[in-house]
DNA sequence: CTCCAGGTGGCGA
DNA sequence: TCGCCACATGGA
């Protein structure tokens, strides 16, 4: 028994761009000519499919996802609410009318609000190297250790993996583990401790939820456990607890901040100090409050109108 | 072959 | 605090 809706949205949203800009990992493509993308949420298998522009199709195999209807869900993880234009300063149309024009596309793109503790995991792995390769270890870790899902579209069986739990992850030998970290037993070994922490309550990913704590104090509470930095707590942050006041600043932030903004300290080597210092530097031209927002953009932008670089 | 990819942590100066 | 290096793999 599937449940189908169709969600309509007041603006262009870009599906596939959203989906596969790079913020999350636990996607995957059933059919790229039909534009449906399959995920599972809570145990919910959830099929989407780009309509048109503004419109696309729902199906789940529950009728609820996180203990909201689907279209409440749905608005909330793509934070349709949010005015994505707001994110930049009132003057980044005239004082760079450039990167404007060649951002219009991206204003179709979302960033999600997903969950937080999937994020912390799956970000963990995006250390030094390419997405396809994170991709690769997200896949993998799910097929080793989440529960098998399946879902019939058009006569066709899909199968998928839920994320595994904390408890199921902190089990897991680390040196086992990394056969899904590209073997890297550092990070396969991070994974385990932040599991375990999540576990046992020593992360409190839902009292890090709460808006009303400071930017600054969230990362360096994330950034206690072994494996999190400035950047991947930042992530955290932005993709998993809402807080898209965070701005995660890795090697295209990095980039751009140095071509397009002519930030000189953005050409030096990225240490801890220079992070907060372009940090700060981003929210003289970004909105501080929707800066990590305005960062998305700006940095699948740059990934693919430079770079020339896709996500999967 | 070299360089780079959504980085972090340990080390010596 | 800064610069350098290991960690690991794969694509350009």
């Amino acid at each position: 028994m599937y449940y189908m809706n169709s969600i309509v949205f007041d603006e262009r949203i870009d599906v596939k761009e959203t989906l596969f800009s790079g913020q999350s990992f636990l996607w995957t493509i059933i059919d790229d000519d039909s534009s449906y993308y399959a995920s599972v949420i809570d145990y919910v298998v959830i099929i989407l499919r780009q309509v048109s522009d503004i419109e696309v199709e729902v199906i789940t195999s529950d009728c609820f996802i996180n203990g909201r209807v689907i279209n409440d869900f749905i608005y909330n993880y793509f934070s349709v609410e949010i005015d994505i234009k707001s994110s930049l300063i009132d003057c980044f149309e005239y004082r760079y009318a450039d990167i404007w024009s060649m951002l219009q596309v991206y204003f179709s793109i979302r960033v999600l609000r997903q969950e937080p503790y999937e994020t912390l995991i799956t970000f963990m792995c995006a250390q030094g190297i390419g997405m396809h390769l994170i991709r690769k270890q997200v896949s993998m870790i799910t097929q080793a250790y989440g529960e098998k899902q399946s879902i019939t579209l058009s006569g066709k069986e899909i199968i998928l993996h839920s994320f595994p739990t904390s408890e199921r992850l902190s089990s897991v030998d680390p040196l086992v583990l990394s056969a899904c970290t590209n073997n890297n037993r550092i990070r396969a070994s991070n994974i385990v401790l932040a599991a375990q922490a999540v576990a046992d309550g020593k992360i409190d990913l839902q009292a890090l939820a709460n808006p009303a704590i400071p930017l600054a104090e969230l990362r360096n509470t994330l950034c206690q456990n072994r494996g999190i930095g400035y950047k991947i707590a930042d992530c955290i942050a932005l993709f998993g607890l809402g807080r898209f006041d965070a701005f995660p600043i890795d090697t295209h932030v990095k980039q751009y901040l140095a071509t397009w903004f002519n930030s000189t300290t953005a050409l030096r080597p990225l240490t801890p100090a220079r992070y907060l210092l372009l940090d700060a530097e981003a929210r003289t031209f970004l909105n501080p409050e929707l800066a990590g927002y305005a960062g998305h953009i700006l940095f699948h932008c740059w990934r693919k109108e430079v770079k020339k670089l896709r996500s999967f």
